[in-house]
DNA sequence: ACTAATGTCCTTTTT
DNA sequence: GGACATTAGT
């Protein structure tokens, strides 16, 4: 409990123990042939395992040694992992020089291009970064501002206007796919479609706010990059010169708005892409495998190489992976095959419900680890962050180390993003959003004074302390109660901003723990579990004290957040070695000796809400393919035969076998059972087959309808 | 008029 | 458990 704080620094390149293929072996003729290959376009499909990654940055340094400066080689990838991960393998094959090739996420990079070219193109270089929280939050306002909140008078069965969260995704959507309003709704949100001109309106407001308020939220940083390159001629120049050669790994995953940048940034064709569209898993965010279909055609004159030898994991595994996406509607035909023979199949693992799955895992995990695994060489994936946190609770508790990727961050907690707010507002003054949430901490402000006080700001040039002369003529009419609120935050920071204009402003971490004489008190006030909360802005307050200044601070935390700490190991030594627990979107790129995969049941794989759209259904199918690739050695899939639903109040219900795991697959693997009282539920039925009788139709044509 | 408390429905994945 | 709507309370 009384641990010290954990230390999370300033994100730079994470330092990783020697990878096993340091050097490894030779690369084979494809892969040569893609690492050599001259200055034309270049597409490189790869299926799972197949060394793409490797060959990337074999080309890297290919590149190098044809004289081509390190620091004028672009890496780009779409995740903050797969970018650390290709930074850190590229250093260690290249060594020093690598340090200075250029790479990130497409988001990251354009945020380093905004702030140097952003100012000679009207943009404000004081702009805050809104992170998808923020941006929802934001959109909450333009949906109640606009009148969509109370609907009233209408009937409680009536169609409900979409939340803030869905208005966002309708806009984000339209943003990276270049697609209009009503015909996403149509495709996607038919429910919705009788409000398309509503939706479109709130977009619209949604668009002037941020432009008013100096804000940009994730896409935007995309669409400056782009607009940039497309429409500012000079800083376009500018912004190519930078550049010799681009390198994109995860192509599948990128979408037309980042295939535009790539078309804009990389005219003459100096631009190699790797992909799989078997691992294509970011539909939901715009990303379309017709960007590598189409890729030979928008850069005339590429070259394709394909790789299909699988290094990674033994063929048992291959042959449940490849019987899984075989049956994928739609992709490019490569099979993967391998030279790595032996291996056991990969376990299907029927369990009683979670507990008995968590039992498993434990049990197994441990047992690898005797024999001489290392924990760090086993992961547990997830279809969902969530899914995980039973398993979580019991390695707590056995105090065995692990290791969270993906799901909630540390930063979305509430009491993190309140403190955060303090600095926004200091940072960039007509933050609306971090007003927002500022003013609804204080006892006795709503929305209505909440609302009053920034329209107050607003009119007085965002002065803090315009908001402190509540009563005044032309000042703001608020309840008796929320007075000393109001005077207390309006003082701390007219306090902070005159010391800011001095000689020797505040650093990040002087700056936190002056907010936090003011916020601290509110903190304890609202939650009755406030020493965790506290523990979290202790260790806020000391990463922030590792940056120069708060603008850095700021967009690090947007753009690359800490790892979330109350989830992070209880171990006693920690850190070193322990187990991943991943989404199986965070576990893209890498790989594992041991893999379980969890809750292997149809409203997980496929996701319930999915399971009625093909195409929905063959991204979920392209998922659970990805997560079994992971695995080199040892591959265990799980599948509790009860489900607890917290929907009803906890009742437990019969959960089926994810519909991916048919007869053929199953076939590949082997039936392992935990347990006494699970075999006479063994029983699976054969959900694929075809039906004697197709009853549903014999019922609906009794009345002899057509 | 406004805030605070209560009730109801839906619950993914990442930048 | 969180977002949003509705009701109770000042």
């Amino acid at each position: 409990m009384a641990e010290p704080p954990r230390i999370v620094p300033p994100l730079r390149r994470k330092v990783l123990p020697p990878a096993p293929d340091r050097d490894g072996p030779p690369l084979n003729a494809a892969q040569a042939d893609a690492a050599s290959h001259g200055d034309t376009p270049l597409l490189i499909v790869a299926g799972a395992g197949s060394g793409k990654t490797r060959t990337l940055i074999h080309r890297v340094a290919a590149l190098i040694r044809r004289g081509v400066p390190a620091g004028r080689i672009l890496l780009l990838t779409f995740t903050r992992r797969a970018a650390q991960e290709m930074l850190t393998r590229c250093e260690r094959l290249v060594g020093a020089a690598s340090q200075q090739v250029q790479g990130g996420t497409f988001h990251g990079v354009a945020h380093r291009l905004l702030r140097r070219f952003g100012p000679s193109a009207g943009l404000p270089a004081d702009f805050t970064i809104l992170d998808q929280g923020d941006a929802v939050d934001l959109m909450g306002l333009t949906r109640s501002a606009l009148g969509y909140g109370d609907l009233k008078g209408a009937p409680r069965s009536a169609p409900r206007f979409p939340r803030a969260e869905t208005l966002l995704t309708v806009y984000s959507r339209h943003v990276n796919t270049g697609r209009p309003i009503a015909d996403l709704l149509t495709d996607e949100w038919p429910h919705f479609t009788a409000w398309a001109g509503d939706v479109e309106r709130c977009c619209a407001d949604y668009v002037r706010r941020k432009a008013e308020r100096n804000l940009l939220d994730y896409d935007d940083l995309l669409l400056s990059w782009a607009l940039l390159l497309e429409q500012a001629p000079p800083i376009a120049a500018q912004i190519r010169a930078l550049y010799d050669h681009v390198l994109v790994d995860e192509y599948q995953d990128t979408n037309p708005l980042q295939a535009r940048i790539l078309r804009a940034l990389c005219p003459d064709g100096r631009l190699t892409v790797v992909g799989d569209d078997a691992q294509s898993i970011y539909a939901f965010r715009g990303a379309s495998i017709r960007n590598i279909l189409d890729f030979p055609t928008t850069f005339p004159g590429t070259r394709v190489v394909t790789l299909e030898q699988n290094y990674r994991s033994t063929a048992p595994i291959l042959e449940t992976s490849n019987a899984v996406i075989s049956r994928s509607r739609e992709r490019y035909s490569k099979s993967l095959w391998t030279e790595r023979d032996g291996g056991e199949a990969p376990w299907l693992v029927t369990v009683r419900d979670e507990r008995a799955q968590t039992e498993f895992v434990v049990g197994r995990l441990l047992e690898l680890h005797e024999q001489g695994t290392p924990l760090r060489e086993m992961a547990v994936l997830v279809r969902a962050g969530y899914l995980s946190a039973d398993l979580e609770i019991e390695l707590a508790n056995r105090r065995i180390p692990y290791e969270k990727w993906g799901g909630l961050k540390f930063l979305e907690a509430a009491h993190i993003k309140d403190l955060l707010a303090f600095l926004r507002v200091l940072e960039n003054p007509r933050d609306e959003v971090s007003w927002y949430r500022l003013l609804r901490l204080l006892p006795g402000v709503g929305d209505a004074t909440a609302r009053g006080a920034i329209d107050l700001l607003a009119r007085h040039a965002w002065e803090p302390m315009s908001i402190g002369a509540v009563g005044e003529p032309g000042g703001l009419r608020v309840p008796a109660k929320a007075r000393p609120g109001l005077a207390a935050l309006a003082a701390l920071l007219d306090g902070m901003r005159r010391v800011e204009r001095g000689d020797r402003p505040h650093g990040p971490g002087e700056s936190i723990r002056l907010v936090r004489q003011l916020y601290d008190p509110l903190l304890k006030a609202t939650y009755d579990d406030a020493p965790p909360r506290l523990a979290d802005l202790d260790q806020l307050e000391t990463i922030a004290a590792g940056y120069p200044d708060r603008t850095t601070f700021l967009a690090t935390l947007a753009l690359e957040p800490p790892a979330n700490t109350q989830d992070l190991a209880v171990g006693a030594t920690g850190e070193d070695d322990a187990l991943i627990i991943s989404t199986i979107h965070s576990a893209k790129g890498k790989e594992w000796d041991v893999v379980f995969v969890l809750h292997a049941s149809d409203g997980v794989f496929p996701m319930a809400r999915a399971a009625n759209d093909e195409a929905q259904v063959d991204e979920e199918r392209r998922l659970l393919y990805v997560a079994l690739t992971r695995a080199r050695h040892e591959l265990m899939v799980t599948y509790p035969l009860h489900s607890y639903s917290t929907r009803t109040g906890g009742d437990f219900a019969y959960s089926q076998l994810s519909r991916f795991l048919d007869p053929g697959v199953r076939r590949t693997m082997q039936r392992v059972t935990v347990g006494d009282d699970v075999p006479e539920l063994l029983a699976l039925p054969d959900t694929t087959a075809a039906p004697v009788v197709d009853l549903r139709a014999l019922l609906r044509g009794q009345f002899g309808a057509p």
